[in-house]
DNA sequence: AAATCGTGGTC
DNA sequence: TGACCAAGATT
């Protein structure tokens, strides 16, 4: 995620032809997402990056269109009313997420003229941006050389390279040494060769149904070079529990305030946060307070609650 | 550093 | 059906 310059007499991994493959194959096989058109600037690359965060790309094209046009630069969402920013936020999920965004938007404002900053100190310190999208950012709102490891980025360098079925669960040292060491020296190329390279872990090097067949890198494939052996984490990996849990909770809590203009009752909340799945009598109640102390619900009156309004703004403990 | 945080589609 | 997965960040 550094803005790497660079390094003097940098030699990519000896991995031959690997990065003519995958460009040439970008060139012809890439998506036309809206976030990706000449005319987009940082702010916009920014708002894709964040809602792109664990939500699949079919779900956050929509949202992004709506968001971008609203609010068509981070003064704008500044001003923003926090209850129509979660309504905006639809259902991406995480809406913790929304309220960051404009907290960045905030800062943004504050701090750096409204602009979005090019160097990743200043693009870490923003609230919601972690390392993935700060390297993103550098590399495709600002064309600069970043190493960006996202999900796709790691299966397909894992499966190519090392020869693995997936990456391991956290992200490993090795695996980011790699990357940097795979990462053209040309600005340029690199941003071609990182979002190339996410791009064909999200239509062909998939997680669950690789279509090893399409595959531009078939024939230097380390995984299947190696017969395709199957996950050495399988069994490992714990998915997360869904069902009768507080996150389900709290979002039946969101989905019913979203609906709703104007406060609710706390007792229709409690209602709408009781999983039959869940036999927690207090899940409800806790939900709830967890919400308020998030900053995602405000208590307007005794129990009483609605979505945030314009004020305090988003201050998380 | 492991847990937590939404939502919906897929096989 | 249910487990798994999706351009992670935060504490």
């Amino acid at each position: 995620m550094p803005r790497l310059p660079a390094p003097p007499g940098h030699v990519p991994a000896d991995v031959p032809g690997l990065h003519a493959a995958v460009l040439s194959w970008y060139a012809e096989h890439a998506r036309d997402l809206p976030w990706r058109r000449p005319g987009t600037d940082a702010w916009g690359v920014l708002v894709s990056e964040v809602m792109l965060q664990q939500t699949p790309v079919v779900r956050v094209e929509p949202a992004w269109r709506a968001w971008t046009a609203r609010w068509p630069r981070p003064a704008d969402l500044a001003d923003a009313d926090p209850a129509e920013v979660l309504r905006a936020w639809d259902r991406l999920g995480y809406p913790r997420r929304a309220l960051r965004l404009q907290a960045c938007a905030r800062e943004l404002v504050a701090r750096h003229a409204g602009e979005v900053p090019q160097t990743t100190e200043e693009l870490l310190a923003l609230p919601g941006v972690g390392p993935y999208t700060a390297a993103a950012v550098i590399a495709f709102a600002h064309r600069g050389r970043a190493v960006v490891l996202d999900t796709n980025v790691r299966r397909v360098l894992g499966r190519v390279v090392q020869g693995v079925a997936l990456p391991a669960p956290s992200l490993t040292r090795a695996e980011h040494t790699l990357a940097a060491e795979l990462l053209p020296a040309d600005p340029e190329r690199s941003v071609r060769w990182n979002v190339g390279v996410m791009e064909l872990g999200a239509l062909v090097c998939r997680a669950r149904a690789p279509r090893c067949p399409s595959c531009p890198v078939l024939d230097r494939c380390a995984w299947t070079l190696a017969g395709r052996p199957p996950d050495e984490h399988a069994g490992r990996r714990r998915t997360q529990p869904w069902h009768g849990t507080d996150r389900q909770a709290r979002g039946r809590v969101l989905a019913e305030l979203r609906a709703t203009e104007g406060t609710v009752d706390g007792a229709r909340l409690r209602r709408a946060a009781t999983l039959s799945a869940s036999g927690d009598p207090h899940q409800p109640a806790r939900a709830l307070a967890s919400l308020l102390s998030d900053g995602l619900v405000e208590e307007h009156a005794p129990d009483r609650f609605r979505l945030p309004r314009s004020g305090e703004g988003y201050c998380p403990a």
